[in-house]
RNA sequence: GCCGAUGUGGCGAAAUGGCAGACGCGGUAGACUCAAAAUCUGCUCUCCGCAAGGGGGUGAGGGUUCGAGUCCCUCCAUCGGCACCA
């Protein structure tokens, strides 16, 4: 059956919270005053620079966009409403490889696809009401940004931070394209998951390993103590020595047969357990190695040769799957300890790896887990050099696993009986005295591949003259222009090599025709300096003035995702560092405080993705509920940085609060305006002071959802003050706390907290008002509950004056009814009495 | 294998070493209504009990303490990250 529902006549009617309504009205308002427009400077207040990472322009804002989104805006709406004049960007991280995806698929250009996605995505983000200056806004992939970044790649070229060479690099056979070993998650493609293999190439590189020791350290830095521990674990400092082995090995170009066909060569080694050089009984290189092929022997060049070529063809992630079994190959070489004197054979084995120290490794079976299980399985001698403190030698060929364990040393020349840990430095001091070796330290860090075989990303502003090898563009003849049109074909080189009016140019030196770099930047290199692009988006002489940047660098909160613990972090911080070196800089660090958001997971508590069907999308909740709804929503599912499932029953319980809130706060409307204040405050104004106390505290550390769990009970208190009647008799406390109310939860609720603040008579937004302040006095109840343990187990609770004395709560406590009981008969040995908390007595 | 995090009602979750489960969802009973929606009110960890009241309870087991979800040790489970780093 079907009914016509009447029109909505009666008061209560008008009044109702229609978010639909309200919420697009503020946003054109907002949109019109360009509210969210910072100026460099005002006086009075402070700058506090709020950043969030910035979207790449996929073409949809998704939920967990609105969550990161959310919770920084609403930390920075509370900044700027306890008086900082607030800073809160932002912009498009728009080169990289899904435009070209895109290009090569659906046959369109790039850049017409990632503007359009960005133009679609500026309406998505202004749907959620959040006070973003767009006067500020950069866009990576437009010239009058990544002019910019050309122009840094050059500073750096200048400093000698850039280098090109030819090395062993990560080749993904999908994508066509080189990967930074950051980039290569798992052996595989971090963007298209196919499995790398390793191509020589020519490429571009960063010297971030200049600053390994300065990026370890984190003074001052109000960072999460899981990404400080990730970046220090990523760069993998260790401490040990350099050992110089040597080799005979075949000069390069001579046969066998020639009279000076061999020479000897120094080996180096890396080792962080010098104190056993003694129990060196092989040796292993990398298979990439370059004296793999001349120290093979001819009877064993076969074997060799097809064991590199194997390794070659073997991603990592299938090196990985021969877990536990070690393989490797004799070369039939030898080298000598140049400690010892001793000569051992050499080995190849792929569990060497060239990227990592030297690319060999000095065979310790007796010390080492690995060298052991290699040990075994070629049947090489294991030689204890270490024992354990009071421990005698034994015969190590009959061990079972390595030992590890410090002691002294045995089986060690003129070095038996040393403390290993002495040994260490005896042993680097001798070979120092020598020339045999050195102490070292290594890192796992390695130098920063930003060279990309693709077209959607920066020109690398270099050019390439028969006459004069490399050369640099003049600065002052950037921008290098990415050509407007050009055509896709993975053919493994950058599409810019088939555009010859960008391919052929003349030499800057010799005005000579030349050829360009066709490599462009690693995005990342966009993503190092935007935060410093913002706080001067226009300037055209320079990427940013130093005067500007100074008034708002370091940034003093950074919202982002834990997925960039490393990378982005590690390289935004290297850019700093170095460009304080070149004197760009006055400060050593970009980001003063760091907060990882967590993760909104589908219903299911799943990770959302297309193939689980279990993907929320924004446009349709916001339709329905509103936009301050699903932000509420977002912000109440737990703490931020652990993020949560999904539910749509809980956005609807939001919506209700929302529904509750706005009739709490229409409510005062029909109060008496001319009502006298309460002589003494009444529990609405003291329950207003906690609840302002509490919340402040909660958005400080960006626990939302405890803010806004407070909020909802001074809600409950006003709504049942309305109810009892309470209301109408005190109605400048209830109207006080409304008041409060509105402007605690305006962060959170922008749309809705303007609309009642406007309601309330104010013709100034609630979003330009002063944070709320509280009175600690009226914090306090002024009667407690106190609760009484015996024995620590709670027997009753008692009710005293806020001010009682413990002498006067020990007596109540121990006169109560339920108390008495367990006091009988007992000796009362000791009372803890903890002011305001409980009082327990301990009886016996 | 190594490193890190997390385990609390039917669910999301609260809790500076001090009344475990705030706040919300769901459930349930009721008010209003011809009825429904919306709104409002009560109850809702569990067991025993008509009740008053009492017992148990924060992954498991130990420990420190007057008192432990919280601190320490061992173990189990789940989720992340890294992975032959010499």
């Amino acid at each position: 059956m079907t009914t016509t529902s009447p029109k909505p006549t009666d008061a209560a009617e008008a009044t109702r919270y229609r978010p639909q309504e309200i919420e697009p009205k503020w946003r054109a308002t907002w949109a019109a005053e360009q509210r969210g427009t910072t100026p460099d400077h005002v006086p009075g207040k402070d700058n506090y620079y709020s950043l969030v990472m910035l979207p790449y322009p996929s073409g949809d804002l998704h939920i967990g966009h609105w969550y990161n989104y959310t919770g920084h805006d609403a930390f920075s709406r509370f900044m700027r409403m306890r008086g900082y004049n607030v800073m809160q960007p932002i912009g498009f991280d728009a080169f990289g490889l899904p435009a070209e995806n895109a290009a090569i698929k659906r046959n369109v250009q790039p850049r017409d696809w990632t503007l359009a996605n960005i133009a679609n995505m500026h309406d998505q983000l202004k749907l959620m009401g959040a006070n973003w200056d767009w006067s500020r806004e950069i866009v990576s992939c437009l010239p009058d940004y990544y002019q910019w970044s050309q122009w840094l790649f050059l500073e750096f070229y200048k400093a000698g931070l850039v280098y090109r060479t030819k090395a062993p690099a990560n080749w993904c056979p999908n994508c066509n394209t080189t990967l930074a070993n950051e980039q290569v998650v798992n052996g595989r493609c971090e963007r298209c998951g196919t499995e790398v293999i390793r191509k020589e190439i020519d490429q571009w590189l960063m010297r971030i390993t200049n600053y390994a020791d300065e990026l370890l350290r984190f003074d001052g830095m109000d960072w999460p103590e899981k990404t400080v521990t990730m970046q220090r674990n990523w760069i993998g400092r260790s401490e040990g020595a350099e050992v110089r082995f040597t080799a005979e090995v075949r000069r390069a170009g001579k046969k066998a047969s020639d009279a000076d066909a061999t020479e000897t060569v120094e080996v180096p080694v890396f080792t962080t357990r010098p104190d056993t050089i003694f129990g060196v009984t092989f040796f292993v290189l990398a298979p990439e190695h370059p004296l793999v092929e001349r120290i093979t022997t001819p009877g064993r060049k076969k074997a060799v040769r097809a064991y590199v070529e194997a390794a070659s063809h073997q991603s990592e992630i299938e090196r990985q799957s021969t877990e536990g079994t070690k393989t490797g190959v004799f070369t039939g070489g030898y080298v000598t300890n140049p400690v010892s004197g001793a000569r051992v054979p050499v080995w190849v084995a792929d569990y060497v790896l060239l990227s990592y120290g030297h690319g060999a490794v000095m065979g310790v079976p007796a010390h080492d887990t690995r060298d052991f299980a290699f040990a075994r399985t070629y049947g090489l001698p294991i030689v204890q050099v270490v024992a354990p403190e009071g421990e005698e030698p034994s015969d190590a060929a009959q061990w079972s696993e390595s030992r590890s364990a410090m002691g002294r040393l045995v089986n060690s020349g003129a070095f038996d009986g040393t403390v290993a840990a002495e040994a260490k430095a005896a042993i680097i001091a001798e070979m120092e005295a020598r020339g045999i070796g050195n102490r070292a330290i290594n890192y796992r860090l390695r130098d920063w591949l930003i060279s990309r075989q693709r077209f959607w990303g920066s020109p690398i502003p270099i050019v390439y003259c028969p006459e004069h090898g490399t050369v640099p563009v003049p600065q002052d003849q950037l921008p290098v222009l990415l050509p407007d049109h050009v055509d896709f074909k993975p053919t493994g080189e950058s599409p810019l090599r088939y555009v010859p009016e960008f391919y052929n140019t003349t030499c800057p030196i010799c005005a000579g025709p030349a050829t360009r770099e066709t490599d462009t930047l690693d995005t990342f290199i966009c993503s190092s300096w935007y935060f410093l692009r913002y706080c001067d988006p226009g300037n055209r002489e320079a990427p940013w003035s130093q005067d500007k940047v100074d008034q708002w660098m370091p940034v003093d909160m950074y919202i982002g995702g834990p997925e960039h613990a490393v990378m982005h972090l590690l390289y935004a911080r290297f850019f700093v560092k170095a460009l304080r070196d070149m004197g760009h800089l006055t400060f050593d660090e970009p980001f003063k405080r760091l907060f990882h958001q967590g993760m909104v997971l589908g219903s299911d508590n799943q990770k959302m993705s297309k193939s689980r069907g279990n993907v929320i999308a924004p446009d349709a909740v916001i339709s329905q509920y509103g936009a301050d709804a699903v932000r509420c929503y977002l912000m109440f599912m737990g703490p931020f940085d652990q993020g949560g499932p999904w539910n749509n029953q809980g956005v609807e319980g939001i919506a209700r609060y929302l529904n509750r809130l706005w009739n709490v706060a229409i409510f005062a409307e029909s109060l008496p305006a001319t009502a006298k204040a309460d002589a003494t405050p009444h529990d609405i104004t003291r329950q207003q002071h906690k609840v302002i106390k509490r919340i402040t505290e909660h958005y400080a550390h960006l626990r939302f959802n405890t803010a806004l769990a407070a909020a909802m009970e001074l809600t409950n208190t006003l709504s049942a003050a309305r109810e009892s009647g309470e209301a109408a008799q005190h109605p400048t406390a209830y109207r006080e706390a409304v008041a409060a109310l509105v402007r605690l939860l305006a962060p959170l609720a922008p749309h809705l907290t303007a609309e009642l603040w406007q309601r309330m008579g104010h013709t100034a937004s609630v979003h330009d008002q002063d944070w709320p302040t509280f009175d600690e006095a009226l914090t306090q109840d002024a009667i407690i509950t106190v609760p009484v343990q015996v024995n620590g187990k709670l027997r009753a609770t008692v009710e005293v004056a806020a001010d009682a004395d413990e002498a006067t709560i020990r007596a109540v406590a121990e006169g109560d009814a339920k108390v008495q009981p367990y006091l009988e008969d007992k000796t009362i040995r000791k009372v803890i009495y903890v002011p305001g908390k409980l009082i327990n007595f301990v009886v016996g």
